[in-house]
DNA sequence: TACGCGAGTGTGACTTGGTCACAGCGGTCC
DNA sequence: GGACCGCTGTGACCAAGTCACACTCGCGTA
């Protein structure tokens, strides 16, 4: 990836006048971050408002007892907004962003941030449209903790996390803490899912053989 | 409150250049609904950028069985700034906000919006303040429904909706909505405070006796 | 006055989900 | 082989949500 032409990664960037283009390419650095990396954290604030190339940032929760909670993920051609938020707002920021993946990013200068927002409606649009679908997403998570039972939630984050063959190589810890619940609660589901006939699971893997049937079971309210 | 100096009543923005503030009080209109009024929902978008004059408004999830839970509210000299997200980025809004007073508030147009946003930086900064508090309010409420306890979270927010002289009025049944939970559970709960000489209960009222015992479960981690 | 009515509250039985303790299993590394 | 460690299984128990139903209080009305 070259820094001249990265924009076109970003459906909402690609329209930009040049000459607000310019200044966004030319003070912005791409960055390259090893899978593991943390981003940002509690006490860690972000530096710059990030563009994803490449690779996945996976943002979670840690509760006192341990317990973790995946919130969402940003994928390639996303921007990770809600960090922009507290980096803006200068607030405190209480969960943490992991590179999932190798991660190939762009960071924009906090200057250049201000100076866009300013001159490039296209720009504000793309920020903000980028606020609105994460918060979307923070608002429907609070209503599945607090109302969704234990295994539809996990139906469809097995739906969600397979590859197209119906393959999932996560732990029973590791979905846990996709859920926020307990590994226990975890295992003791996917023993009914595989009585059922849904799953076959061994050792760090799932596969899916109703997709179906985990459907239904997902989409029941 | 004339429509000249309700600027005032937003520290944020007080400091506006004349020039900027002249539109912003010119284009906006100044509305008054009564307690109760549903100012925006599921299926119902907000038109406008909300600033509070007077009055508390209550945001609220409400879930397929009819359990509810309240998010936040924003009091006077806040912006709903949640609201105008779901605006910038045409989503649809999950959550419903309601009067929960009489409220006074000034209505800015998207377009002034829209400007103020280019050419304000101090206009910026307060938008993006807000938005930054929201987010850290949705982060914390996440956590909180996941991982506290019940009996915490509801010796906090009796201490957070009582008066100064530790009196509340609330049935057991709207302290169930605050929290997202059942009836019954705030029932047992307030009884185990009432056993404990904490608070003493009757019909539709709550009187906190021990603030310190109270304060103290609060914030047991 | 007596009565019915509805909102608010109390309670027991049961289900679901989270916690704790511990055991077994299957790898890998000496 | 044996030690170790991460992953999984399981039973007992606790916390919280659900369901059903009874009771109380205040109020309006026959």
């Amino acid at each position: 990836m070259t820094t001249s032409n990265w924009v076109e990664a970003f459906p909402g960037l690609r329209t930009l006048d040049q000459q607000i283009a310019k200044p966004l390419i030319e003070t912005s650095r791409v960055v390259n971050l090893p899978a593991g990396t943390q981003i940002f954290g509690p006490g860690q604030a972000p530096q710059a408002y990030l563009l994803l190339l490449q690779g996945t940032v996976r943002v979670q929760q840690v509760s006192e007892t341990g317990r973790e909670l995946v919130l969402y993920r940003v994928f390639a051609g996303e921007s990770c907004a809600l960090t922009t938020a507290c980096l803006m707002g200068y607030e405190e920021y209480l969960a943490e962003g992991i590179a999932e993946t190798d991660v190939e990013a762009v960071a924009v200068p906090r200057s250049t941030f201000d100076e866009l927002i300013a001159h490039s409606a296209e720009f504000r649009r793309f920020v903000f449209t980028a606020f609105s679908v994460r918060i979307t997403n923070l608002f429907r998570i609070i209503e599945e903790v607090a109302f969704a039972r234990i295994d539809v939630r996990l139906a469809q984050r097995l739906l969600d996390l397979a590859n197209a063959s119906g393959h999932v190589e996560l732990t029973h810890q590791q979905l846990a803490a996709e859920l926020g619940t307990a590994r226990e609660v975890i295992s003791r589901q996917l023993n009914e899912f595989q009585r059922r006939g849904w799953i076959v699971t061994s050792r760090g893997v799932i596969d899916i053989l109703r997709h179906d049937a985990l459907g239904q079971l997902a989409n029941a309210s």
